[in-house]
DNA sequence: AGGCGAGGTGTACGCCGTACACCTGCCTTC
DNA sequence: GAAGGCAGGTGTACGGCGTACACCTCGCCT
């Protein structure tokens, strides 16, 4: 009999095993419990065996981070922007719901994933299908970001900072993946003509916009008479 | 002379001064920056001395969180409810900005601290004052409450878990205490007759009830034909 | 047959929080 | 003034963490 230590050793790891198996972990014992050490030993491995797929423990929360955003996606008509944002905001919501340690891995991020562009892009999609304009649309996606997830302060991915003709390519391909993201980042960039930060968002802008839309939400429902009785 | 060691223990350490050691530490090296053993370190003492004042390192982050919040304070005119929530949110922002790290310490804690339920009361009351109803301040709070900190979850403090006559008079103290705050409970804990759980609130509910504000807000935005421009 | 590279291993280091026993010097009490 | 207690600082040690680095062991390609 040709040597067949164990059954694992058939499968071996790759990185894909090794990420659903920490969120699977992460989902039965909590982000606390999800230690490269207690991974390895899930898997049957050796803790540095993790080492060939990851490389290192941040790289394995990025990983889980983004499967989770992959869950994010939600089906959308096309013919009520609002709804479609509604259902697209409670798909995020659920994922989190079903694994509450995301939450908080997701707001420690320091890159946006690919998966989360992807989303970001397709929400950006359904508020500019709905007719809204690129600006208050980039608005509204910060108004409703830090409900939802942590980008309370970039949205938009920090450009590599490599140099030259290299950076154009990164940045133009990007902008062909995410078309709605790169128009979204033109118009905030555009508008930012009066502020010094090269490309970024007025924080204290968006987070002042966000709140009196709130607030004066609420101004409305309280001159309405609006009860939670009335509104079922 | 007299054994005199050194100039630190002249003024031995004390809680309020482990405290804010650690939130100066924080401050210069980042919530990452800050161990027991490096906060000993900048105090001049070996890391077990902390421990004579501080239970374990949980209750040091309470303890820097409360100091945090404690800034939340802003003083309010009480003519306009709307500007006032507007200067207490701002306030409480501008502490979070000053200590970057401190977000995510709120965040992570599990109990409201003294100094939060302090801002909490307050600015229930401003709303109050205002004129909203109770019912329509709970949501307000919770519409506003995940945008500044992360009480998503839990505005409420879990009642003590001790039982009978004790526990009844914890609560009374509280409601003493903090009036508003018991108000809302007591407007959440009788709305939601209709819920099976105890007291909570309906999470759901006051998502997608700050969702809707959001939605509704930026739908009104975009009839009006709302532009940064425009805005000033 | 030879070797090379992917993937798993073993050991070790420096950090962390903190349990536990100890020492020290002031304050109270007689 | 002597005795004793106690608040507060010390020293040592343990188990856990992430991970650097050297190693081994296959299966595959030439």
């Amino acid at each position: 009999m040709t040597p067949q230590p164990d059954a694992a050793r058939r499968t071996p790891l790759n990185r894909d095993r090794v990420l659903r198996a920490a969120v699977a972990l992460a989902d039965a014992s909590g982000i606390d419990g999800l230690s490269m050490r207690s991974l390895a030993q899930e898997l049957g491995v050796v803790p540095m065996a993790l080492y060939k797929h990851v490389a290192n423990k941040d790289e394995l929360l990025d990983g889980i981070a983004d499967i989770v955003v992959g869950e994010f996606a939600a089906p959308v008509g096309g013919t009520d922007w609002q709804a479609d944002v509604r259902a697209q905001i409670l798909a995020a919501r659920g994922a989190l719901l079903r694994h509450p340690w995301a939450a908080r891995v997701i707001e420690t991020r320091t890159q946006l994933t690919p998966g989360a562009l992807a989303y970001l892009d397709a929400l950006i999609g359904t508020f500019r299908a709905g007719g809204l304009s690129a600006d208050l649309t980039h608005h509204a996606m910060h108004a409703l970001g830090s409900r939802v997830w942590g980008f309370t302060q970039e949205l938009l991915p920090a450009p590599p900072e490599v140099e030259g003709a290299q950076r154009e390519a990164a940045l133009r391909e990007m902008a062909a993946r995410y078309p709605h993201i790169a128009e979204i980042a033109a118009a905030a960039a555009h508008e930012d003509d009066t502020v010094v930060g090269g490309g970024g968002c007025d924080d204290q802008f968006e987070f002042e916009f966000a709140l009196d839309v709130l607030l004066d939400g609420i101004a409305r429902l309280h001159a309405a008479g609006w009860s939670s009785k009335t509104a079922g």
